[in-house]
DNA sequence: TGTACATCAGTGAACGCGCGTTCACTGATGTAC
DNA sequence: TGTACATCAGTGAACGCGCGTTCACTGATGTAC
């Protein structure tokens, strides 16, 4: 059992992805820390060789959930690719590895300020991104029509995971994708 | 103290009206069996002379929210008045007595079968009712159109209370409001 | 290069606390006669 | 109408449990000389 700093980084490393998926996965206030540590690899004990608290952890879970690069289709290069890979039942049904926005939302809203900060960090930076691959003139309404992309998903996708009926569940998905690429995916609107 | 049956009905009703408010205000999870009874006027110990289990109340204060006049736009006879009104600050600022589909979207994806059954009998009804105030001819895209508003206006309205920077998050409903006026109320497409 | 030692990542057990749930008890309700 | 009694809503204290956090201890790391 080795204590260099490289594994001290290591170690971290595993804690915070691991924390990251279970935090998308089950939510925030329904994974202890215990089991976190022990799908690190690590017991209890060592989690505060790490962090000064578990609010330390969910923020900086959040930061690396953040920072993947398919997060909130950071990868796209066009507005519809980004939004039918986001509205895909694949992502739906993989929660841990999914948006960060859609999944802590709720969640989010009830945590502490640095945490809020992160999210609010987040969804600034891929408003700037989805409304660079807007198809529209007018730069003030870019901004506005990435918002709208924006809220759509999350809330197509989080209702898509709420809903126990897979047909309604695959409806919303599909309607919602549907009519965001006829309406506002640079198509239809002028 | 009484112990009438018109009592325990009237019990009954706090406990589950106290619930539907705190859930919807803190969380489903941040919020224990003793603050309910407690805001209800009550001791924990009545809280089983009610309900076999907390998944119980759980279900019973997600259904007593479905059911207000107000929620998700239930009493509007326009569709831009429902949504003005669904991404007003006001809402936003007053998740407790605010739409349930939006405050618990996560929260719900995590609950047992009969919880989420009831929300996704409510989403049926809302889309339902949304559906039949869009101004479409054709009958199998007014459920889509609807889908589409209601899945904006959760993310909008959740993504709103989530970041904690106040302009941004007045300008994810103002502008999630502006381009659905613009593109889908009636206005524009076609 | 070799030795002595301070550091500290990780262990494993313990801590207090709040949770959901249970239970013995109280006393008003409301039914049976 | 009056009396006896079973019912049961509500009390208040207790239960076991898992949580976040703390701590004494271990032993490899890596620095000082």
């Amino acid at each position: 059992m080795g204590h260099s700093q490289a594994e001290k980084q290591e170690s971290r490393k595993r804690i915070v992805d691991t924390a990251s998926r279970l935090f998308r996965e089950r939510g925030i206030d329904r994974v202890g820390l215990a089991e976190v540590m022990k799908e690190s690899g690590l017991t209890v004990g060592a989690f505060y060789r790490h962090f000064d608290s578990r609010d330390e952890l969910v923020a900086q879970a959040l930061a690396d959930a953040c920072s993947e690069p398919e997060a909130c289709g950071k990868s796209a290069t066009a507005l519809e690719d980004a939004m039918r890979r986001y509205l895909a039942d694949s992502h739906r049904d993989d929660p841990g590895s999914g948006c960060p926005l859609a999944t802590l939302v709720n969640d989010v809203a009830r945590c502490d300020d640095a945490t809020r900060q992160v999210y609010t960090d987040f969804v600034k930076q891929t408003l700037q991104r989805l409304a660079d691959l807007v198809d529209e003139a007018a730069p003030e309404r870019r901004v506005a029509l990435a918002t709208l992309q924006l809220s759509a998903w999350i809330g197509a996708i989080s209702l898509s995971r709420a809903v126990s009926d897979r047909a309604l569940s695959d409806q919303i998905l599909t309607s919602v994708a549907d009519q965001l690429a006829r309406g506002y995916c640079g198509e239809r609107h002028a």
